[in-house]
DNA sequence: AAGACGACGTTATAACATAACAACTCCAAA
DNA sequence: TTTGGAGTTGTTATGTTATAACGTCGTCTT
């Protein structure tokens, strides 16, 4: 298959677009594969591994795709702010607002899996007065909450 | 060796009471095997990776130690509050002050590998809210802070 | 003594991630 | 327009982290 995307998943304009502009931004080249990538992780609208990324595009492709290409495109992804990384899960997800740089908190449902990523300013300050107390001077922050959702509540 | 813990590292009167005292709250048993791995770990003074780990014990202890020995030894001293895990970096600390249970954040400083732990209850508190606000009940969280510290700035 | 339960040993394998190097593409400067 | 450099991709191999499955042993309880 000469061209990764041809059987993508539909990616909605909005999304293209938001991508387009963070990849300029940075100067980064948003590549067919690349898009590929990116498009089926926002059709899963759950947090993937790595493998299991693997085996949708294989699947989706219907060819072989080497772990390293997706773990390429997926710290491409990262760099331009378009995905993040679960840390205590090891898993990747679409960054829900990748309409601006920001650093997240996520709300991780043990019931249905589903993980709300949410921007609390208020968070970010405390962490870094807290680091500051300590005479640390924070660079990111990897803020993670384990629980139950609403939905699955009831 | 009948005894693992015959060469461990010795592990300070203060921290073995405080170890017992866990594990009697919890009804679990500290065995010789679980204390070397404990020891291993305060001797240290850094985050280990579990294989960092078997290394350190298979040249004190001269023979082979399987990594799923090492995990089953992570895993209670986790559960019991000895021992807690670094999310983003896949390794291992002691806790700081095993004294009670709690949910710490954690500093670690990308230049000398440092890592403090802090218990700024401030921090669980704004979480609980902010996870409320979205429905959300959390059960724990992880708080990692990436940065330089207080050392390393000079 | 029987039996239940937890701890530990052993072997194998699963799951996650990167190293090293070659070939290709694209763009820009000469 | 050619040439060269930087970035992207393919390919193979390997390194790192973690768990499954199953058997044995020891200890505690009854």
């Amino acid at each position: 298959m000469a061209n990764p995307s041809a059987q993508a998943p539909r990616l909605p304009a909005k999304w293209r677009k938001l991508a387009e502009a963070r990849c300029a931004e940075k100067a980064e080249r948003l590549t067919p594969a690349r898009l590929a990538v990116y498009a089926e992780m926002l059709a899963c609208e759950r947090p993937l591994s790595a493998y299991e990324l693997i085996a949708l595009l294989e699947k989706r492709q219907n060819r072989k795709v080497a772990p390293v290409t997706v773990y390429r495109h997926l710290d491409f992804l990262m760099r331009v702010g378009l995905v993040h990384r679960l840390q205590s899960a090891q898993t990747y997800l679409p960054c829900d607002h990748p309409d601006h740089p920001h650093e997240s908190q996520f709300l991780l449902c043990s019931s249905c899996g589903h993980v709300d990523e949410v921007e609390a300013t208020g968070v970010e300050a405390l962490l870094a007065k807290v680091a500051d107390q300590h005479g640390f001077r924070p660079d990111s922050t990897v803020v993670e909450v384990k629980g139950v959702c609403g939905n699955c509540r009831d």
